[in-house]
DNA sequence: TTTACTGCAAATATTTTGCAATATC
DNA sequence: GATATTGCAAAATATTTGCAGTAAA
């Protein structure tokens, strides 16, 4: 799908949501939907403000975190949480599936597909609980990490 | 395995890692180690600090952060970070491999033993990243709250 | 004896909230 | 016109840090 059929998409899902729940459609959650769904990967709060308000003020603070949790509400938009005491947000519609592996060391992210994992947990029975979605992170060592915390084992062994 | 050997290995495994990387042995940490194994389940630092001081003070908030630290540093602790913007901790020496069921409504957090994921991810190429531990997190809406959110569905539609 | 660790209180960082002005419905 | 939303600044919450006293090595 065009990133533009994507959005339209999207649009008229958050549309419906916000109808639904008795909320205005104002511009600056329009603009904020808008901005999220051209990023490719993950963010926080503090970078979509800064990239948001690049050029000239467009919105505040306070009402990205609160146009970013009617999103999350609506399953348009995907909070993380990985380690630090941050949260990162992420498109959720039409992303390819897939996990997070994360550096303990440094807290590098990286994505990696997946399409084995959606299987092995709709194989599941979770009572009845009603899924919206899931997250697996993997924690590790990055390959730069890894080769830094080998060397200093060395140094220190060899002190 | 018994508990007390559960924690005997443990124990030894912290003084291990104490050592190589030069730190103190003091009885805070144990005490903290100790206590944190007689936990079932996922704890924040509120909850330990409370539970570790509550007949008497025994160690400060300060203490506790530096010390689970060391702990997930260790990965004797897993650290958690569930969506609220608050860690969450548990043991991870002998836990049984389990993911957990987040309700995005009511935020109660409910662990279901898994034995499946793990060799989906052990099957996987993760380039040469280190594996250490995962974490599997499920959202959706408890039984609880699926409930309420029909019933208040009808009611807005009545309206 | 040296210096890492503890505990306290102050500082920081992220997120939430109160309130007046504004814009949606 | 009524009131939900915005933006700003202040407040709240979780975590980190500086420092003096204490204790491990």
């Amino acid at each position: 799908m065009a990133e533009e059929d994507i959005f339209e998409k999207v649009k008229q899902e958050f549309t419906t949501y916000l109808v639904a729940k008795g909320h205005r459609k104002t511009p600056e959650r329009y603009m904020i939907l808008k901005h999220i769904y051209t990023l490719d990967t993950h963010f926080d709060i503090d970078y979509l403000f800064n990239s948001i308000n690049a050029d000239r003020p467009m919105v505040s603070r306070a009402t990205l975190y609160n146009t970013i949790e009617l999103l999350v509400d609506s399953n348009l938009v995907i909070k993380h949480s990985f380690g630090s005491n941050m949260a990162h947000y992420e498109k959720a519609y039409n992303s390819e599936s897939h996990l997070h592996l994360i550096c303990s060391s440094c807290g590098d992210i990286k994505e990696i597909k997946d399409h084995d994992i959606k299987s092995v947990i709709q194989g599941k029975k979770l009572s009845k609980f009603a899924l919206t979605h899931y997250s697996l992170y993997i924690y590790g060592l990055c390959t730069k990490c890894a080769r830094t915390a080998n060397k200093k084992k060395t140094a220190a062994v060899k002190k």
